[in-house]
RNA sequence: GGUGAUGUAGCUCAGUUGGUAGAGCAAAGGACUGAAAAUCCUUGUGUCGAUGGUUCGAUUCCAUUCAUCACCA
């Protein structure tokens, strides 16, 4: 029998959670999560994070199970959610992976190149040239230390010029000579499903999801992560309008119609992402009988 | 009821000495390999309130009218 990793995608609130929790108990099979802030116990609220009651005794990993104070990379993930994929594979034939990061989600699915790690004094460097000087150095020594890269890299993201560069000055080596992008085989079988919503529905959901997550006490929560605020975690949507809410820049009423509007765009981006990639077969969140009656068929023929 | 102002993109407004118009925001589309809920790129046709008049030509000038606001009664 081959073992199938079901991939359970879609934009914020589109439900995934409840969705793989339906499919995980059909299954009887564990769910990894591929969530980039739900990772954090410190961030509950404002992740929209299922509790336990939420999750039906279904097993979930990579749930609140680190903390916003450890570094955790879409390569630490893909390692560790191969792992943990690899030894439920050993008692079950499926393995649900849920979530809306789609760097992480690929990361499992293709593999990400291997790159050593980079000291975090050269990208502190790095920044501090950046924020001094401008881009335009760094763009210069780029050219210099990575010319393939230079042709194809969007030369007006700080972030990517900074990242390839921090690769260049630690290695010594052309960025590019490492980051391939090769794709990789695994040992199982990868059906990717996604959950499709209607714009305006979407966004209606999103904007009552956010008022929720006052109700619950976002505010509180922000409050207390307040002294956090640098941490790379906390540079997420529904935070950040908080601080600086707490900063006085924002009332708090601005506060909330961004934090509304900032989730909006962030489903717009990540739909954008998932659309690209051909292999989702989308479904909309009343079709799910249909999603499991395609998914269970996929896996026995394969 | 009178006087005045305003009416141009989803919103706030600019502009056209008469040749059918452009900013910011919003929105949409896209990119994405160790910061990814991050970061970055691209995109502006709209009965210029309505009707009529003058004119080769009106969103622009004139008249009427409607709406909103302010002031005076």
């Amino acid at each position: 029998m081959s073992k199938n990793l079901l991939v359970i995608a879609g934009p914020t609130a589109s439900g995934k959670t409840a969705v793989a929790v339906k499919i995980a108990q059909y299954f009887n099979c564990s769910v990894i999560s591929a969530d980039s802030r739900q990772f954090f116990h410190e961030m509950q609220i404002g992740t929209a994070r299922p509790l336990e009651d939420e999750l039906e005794n279904v097993p979930h990993y990579f749930l609140a199970d680190r903390s916003i104070k450890e570094e955790f990379t879409v390569a630490d993930f893909e390692v560790e959610a191969l792992r943990k994929i690899e030894e439920l594979f050993l008692t079950n034939d499926w393995v649900i992976m849920t979530g809306g990061s789609g760097l992480f989600i690929d990361a499992v699915c293709n593999g990400i190149d291997e790159i050593p790690d980079i000291d975090e004094s050269y990208r502190l460097q790095l920044m501090h040239e950046f924020e001094s000087k401008g881009l335009e150095p760094l763009i210069l020594e780029l050219k210099e230390r990575d010319p393939e890269l230079f042709e194809t890299i969007d030369l007006q993201n700080h972030r990517r010029v900074i990242r390839a560069l921090e690769v260049c000055r630690a290695t010594g080596k052309p960025f590019s000579e490492l980051r391939k992008g090769k794709r990789v085989e695994r040992p199982f079988n990868i059906i990717k499903t996604g959950l499709l919503w209607e714009r305006d529905a979407l966004y209606d959901r999103i904007n009552k999801r956010v008022d929720k997550m006052l109700e619950q006490g976002l505010l509180a929560e922000a409050k207390a992560l307040l002294p956090y605020k640098g941490l790379n975690a906390l540079h997420t949507v529904g935070y950040t309008e908080l601080f600086r809410h707490f900063a006085g820049e924002l009332s708090f009423e601005e506060a909330v119609s961004l934090i509304k509007q900032n989730s909006r765009r962030y489903a717009k981006r990540q739909m954008t992402w998932f659309r690209k990639d051909k292999d989702y077969h989308w479904y909309e969140i009343n079709e799910i009988p249909y999603l499991i009656a395609f998914v269970e068929k996929l896996g026995k023929d394969k």
